[in-house]
DNA sequence: AAAAAAGCCAACCGCAGGCTG
DNA sequence: CCAGCCTGCGGTTGGCTTTTT
């Protein structure tokens, strides 16, 4: 029996995303949260199917999303876990709160891969060019083979690394048997002893929301907070009180202007808040508690 | 200034695997 | 154990934008 299509295909919409389209399925995931996202776009009103609205809500309009280019510290860590894991793009996301393993990948295929070769890395071996491609014919077939899954591969070094980060990933500490060991370390040492193990994953209480930034308790923010609060027509409940204030860092707490920017975008047909430029480049967000309605997001202002 | 080429990225497609009844 | 459903993943594509000729 063949594999039902994961919606009924005809009718539906395809392609980019209209704001209307994207403010009807915020809308309904703030309110509603992320139930059978085969369900949702009937529920939600859209005209897609299910699949297109997660990749929507998870590539792009998730509030915890980071935009704009990676930072060189986040490359580092793109081109040190690729080195591990390979073309696991979920997983290398994993580690970089606020990506999406699509923009990884994309960023992979279009800035890093070239970065490397100009650096004479060869971006699938991690290996020095001169020593992986001899020829550029071979260095094709070695990019064909090494596209493809690890699975299909003969058992090189590199995939003894894969396995072994497959096997090992809940400790991935083990020492890496494999020649791209010394490219590897090198890079550990350029981030000051970076180990993967101590990548804050991002947890749903972490989510950083891209709202309004105020603290109750930081300054005149308050009544901002809860305007947007209003605005984005969140549920109501209790917000907790324990509130943080970055300094700036890119720390992996979140990106402010560009998520705020697109979210003002969004709600562009609502009246605005007036937001402090010196408060919005300043603050983060957190999330530390279970959304009333069952769903992972809880928007907190931190 | 116009056309062509290259770059970029959002979105789609199909498969794999987990879950459930 | 099995079939069907659902979600997640990685590869690929299409079209818009930017750069080059």
């Amino acid at each position: 029996m063949g594999r039902q299509p994961c919606c009924d295909k005809v009718g539906l919409k395809k392609g980019p995303w209209s704001a209307e389209e994207d403010q009807k399925l915020i809308n309904f995931i703030l309110t509603n949260g992320q139930c059978c996202w085969r369900a949702l776009p009937k529920l939600a009103g859209l005209l897609r199917c299910g699949k297109s609205c997660r990749l929507r809500w998870t590539n792009y309009l998730r509030p915890d999303l980071k935009r704009g280019l990676l930072s060189e510290d986040e490359e580092k860590m793109v081109i040190d876990l690729h080195a591990q894991l390979g073309n696991r793009w979920s997983k290398i996301a994993s580690h970089l709160p606020g990506r999406t393993d699509n923009e990884i990948k994309n960023h992979w295929n279009t800035h890093i891969k070239k970065k490397l070769k100009k650096m004479g890395i060869d971006p699938l071996t991690h290996m020095p060019l001169s020593i992986t491609t001899s020829e550029p014919q071979q260095e094709q077939e070695q990019e064909q083979k090494i596209d493809k899954s690890p699975k299909e591969l003969p058992e090189t070094s590199l995939q003894s690394t894969i396995t072994e980060a497959k096997e090992e990933e809940k400790s991935m500490t083990s020492a890496i048997l494999d020649p791209t060991m010394d490219t590897m370390m090198l890079m550990m040492d350029d981030i000051d002893g970076f180990c993967t193990d101590e990548v804050p994953l991002i947890e749903p209480h972490e989510i950083l929301v891209p709202g309004t930034n105020h603290a109750p308790s930081s300054t005149s923010s308050s009544c901002n907070s809860s305007k947007l609060l209003e605005e984005l027509q969140l549920p109501d409940f209790d917000w907790p009180t324990d509130c943080y204030t970055s300094n700036g860092n890119n720390d992996g707490l979140g990106l402010w202007d560009d998520d705020f920017n697109h979210w003002e975008d969004l709600l562009g047909d609502r009246p605005k808040v007036a937001v402090d430029d010196d408060l919005l480049s300043s603050a983060h967000f957190q999330c530390p508690t279970k959304m009333p309605f069952e769903q992972e997001y809880s928007w907190t202002f931190t």
